[in-house]
Order: C-alpha cells, then sequence, then structure tokens
DNA sequence: GTCTATATAACGATAGAC
DNA sequence: GTCTATCGTTATATAGAC
C-alpha cells in the first residue's frame, strides 16, 4: 500500500513506542493521551497531528502488538520436525518470546474480552487455519500410540496455559510465594529449562 | 463490625451485581456509572447514594469477588487427603468455581496488573502464608520420590495455569478451533473430565 | 512539524425538591 | 430513598500562530 512513506519520522516513531508502554499497562481506557506524550516527549497535539484519535492510536499499537508476535509463534508450529522436538522448540522459543514482552499477552487479552470479535478474521486465518497441520500431527501421534490419550486441542491448550499464564499471574505468584523481582526472573529462568522436559514427559509415552 | 445493619436494601444489592457485571466485563475505567445504573434499572444519583464514589463502589466489588472465591479454593489445598486425592479434588472444584465465576480471573488479574501492591497483605495472608503445608507436602513427596523432580512452586504453577487459563484465552480459543459457545461449553465439560489424569499422570510417578 | 490556547464532550459527583 | 437538574473536572480534540 504505502510504499514510499517507510521513512516514518523520528517523532512518529517515539509517540508509537510511549503509546505502546503506556496502552499495554494500563489498557485503552486506563491510558492517558498526556501520560503518552509526556512519555515521548512531545506535546499532546501532536499525537493528534500523527494519529488523529485515540482510538485510532490504539487501533494501531494493538494490531503491531499482535502482528509481530503470532506469526512468530505460528510458525515455530510449522517447521518439519518430529514432534518432540517440535515442542522443545516451540516451548523454548515462545518462553523467549514472551520474557522480552511480558505484558503483551494480558493486554492483548484483557482487550479481547472486552471485545472478542475483534481481530477475529485475523486470528483465524493467521492462527487457527495454520495451525490444523500440528493438531493433524498431534493426533497422528496419538493414534500412533505415542502420546496420552487427549484430543489434540486440550493438549495445545494445556502447553499453551503452561507457557503464557505465569505471566498473566505474575503479581499473584510472586507474592505468594514472596518472591522479589529477581527471584521471579530467576523462577522463569528455572522454568526455561524444567518445563519443555515437564511438558514432553506428560504429553508424549 | 456492623451487626444490625445486615438487612441491606434491595436496591442496594442490585446495585452492586450490577457494578459486579459491568467492572467485570470492562474493568475499572471502561465501567461507566451510567450503565451500571441502566443494568440495575435505577437513578444514576442513587449509585453515589449508597456507594459515595466510583471507586470506593469499585473497591467493594473488587474485595468481595476475591474473599469469596480465593478463600474456598485454599482451604481445597488443606485437607488431610494424600496427594494424588486432593489434586483430583483440587482440579475438579476449582473448575467448578471458575465455571460458575468465568470473568474473575481476568477481572482480578487485569486489576493487579495495574497495580500490582494492591491487596498484598491479603494476599500474603490468606494464600502464601496458607499454602505452605501443601508446598511441604509436594516436597515431601519428592524426596519419597512419589513425584516429578521439580520444586514445588513450579508444579504449583503448571496446575493453575492449567485450570485458569483457558478461561481467560477463551476468544482466542474458540476462534482458533471455530467453536460457538455451545462448542466451548462442551470443550470444558471435556476438559473437566479429562485434566484431572491428564495433571496426576504428569506430577506423579 | 511543533507549539499555545481553547473548544467540546463525557463523566463523576452534588444540590435540592419530593 | 428516589428523582431532576446541574455543577465541576478531566480528557479528547481542534484552531491557529509560528
Amino acid at each position: 500500500m504505502n510504499k514510499k512513506n517507510d521513512q516514518t519520522s523520528s517523532t512518529e516513531l517515539k509517540i508509537f513506542e510511549a503509546a505502546r508502554e503506556v496502552f499495554q499497562a494500563k489498557g485503552l481506557e486506563g491510558a492517558r493521551m498526556q501520560e503518552i506524550a509526556d512519555r515521548a516527549e512531545i506535546n499532546k497535539s501532536l499525537l493528534h497531528y500523527y494519529y488523529r484519535s485515540k482510538d485510532k492510536l490504539f487501533e494501531k499499537v494493538y494490531q503491531l502488538s499482535i502482528i509481530r508476535v503470532i506469526p512468530q509463534i505460528v510458525s515455530l508450529l510449522n517447521q518439519d520436525l518430529p514432534l518432540e522436538d517440535k515442542l522443545r522448540n516451540f516451548i523454548d522459543k515462545y518462553l523467549e518470546i514472551i520474557i522480552a514482552n511480558p505484558d503483551i499477552p494480558l493486554f492483548i487479552l484483557h482487550e479481547l474480552n472486552k471485545n472478542p470479535t475483534r481481530l477475529k478474521t485475523f486470528m483465524l486465518n493467521e492462527i487457527g487455519k495454520k495451525i490444523t497441520p500440528f493438531l493433524e500431527q498431534l493426533r497422528e501421534e496419538s493414534r500412533k500410540g505415542n502420546t496420552v490419550d487427549l484430543p489434540a486441542e486440550q493438549i495445545l491448550v494445556n502447553i499453551m496455559s503452561m507457557i503464557i499464564f505465569p505471566f498473566i499471574g505474575r503479581p499473584v505468584f510472586q507474592t505468594i510465594f514472596e518472591m522479589d523481582d529477581a527471584a521471579f526472573e530467576q523462577f522463569i529462568y528455572e522454568r526455561k529449562k524444567t518445563l519443555p522436559d515437564f511438558i514432553v514427559q506428560s504429553v508424549m509415552k
């Protein structure tokens, strides 16, 4: 579409980055245009000059947050690998992506829950249709008796839950286990080492 | 404290129930006092008559949402049962509680993430201190070689992830698996039957 | 492109009649 | 207790100078 206009100005980028941080921390309704402007160190009216409205700015941030992360993850399931190797690789890389973007899961899911049809087509095409080969691989291995006897969807949900949820539940876990930030980081580091084994042992026979 | 004043008026209850629904669906900042009033079928100014301010109303809703659910769950871990029985019972009852209150996990965690110190004391006393016996039980069984070789905290996080996350990620899962509401309900029903076995087999040797 | 100043709208909150 | 009418504040958005 816009081939020539990829020299997005540095102001525009600074605004976008600031908006990403504020929206991810506070959500659409909790975010303030003034706070975004302050963090970007620009005048508030420049927000409107570049993005017209809060909703439009949010939409860009939201879509890019998803588009930058989802395809990366889905592609991990479409490599030509034996199930166990694929699982280990998937878990490892997925964790790395979340560690680099720990606020994104809750951000995406909170906004999606307020409006469940948002991005429906995107998700169906970019995730739904692209994971069917992996689900088929799971079913194939199940027929061969190589995995636990469970529908492929349940297995995938179990795996994704254990990867993602610790980051969403972080404030709870950190409090009840009395971990400071460093301890939580250590907890995640430990998880990165142990989770692949745990999942492989749980899923494969 | 207030022993006599437990004849909370029906208007007050209608407001509270409406507020619970709206806050859980939209969050603190996304909720509108007008929408709460509409849903409760009362005049907007009555909200202030009974609860003074939006923040105070929210605080009541938020605390009661948590207090009604957390102690129930924690107590399941403090029964005098062998590990396997306790796990099966915990998973089954926890799922039932969430099925009855599917919006609560995301609601709690979204607000907690915006303000991580909120309810810290409550969580530490009502969860943190009360789960240490269970963690100890896990460690004891681990020493005996009856469980997978993993820190107790990691095991508990794995279990809670698989119980809770499907509800938080519902819009995603429903879309990518092309499930309508009935199909998702069926998916959860299936999960209730299969998850205890899956977790027991994963955790215990 | 960037700023100051200001318009406009939304929302929470209050006053006061009944 | 419940209503109508209205206030005061805050936040988004725009106008216009530079």
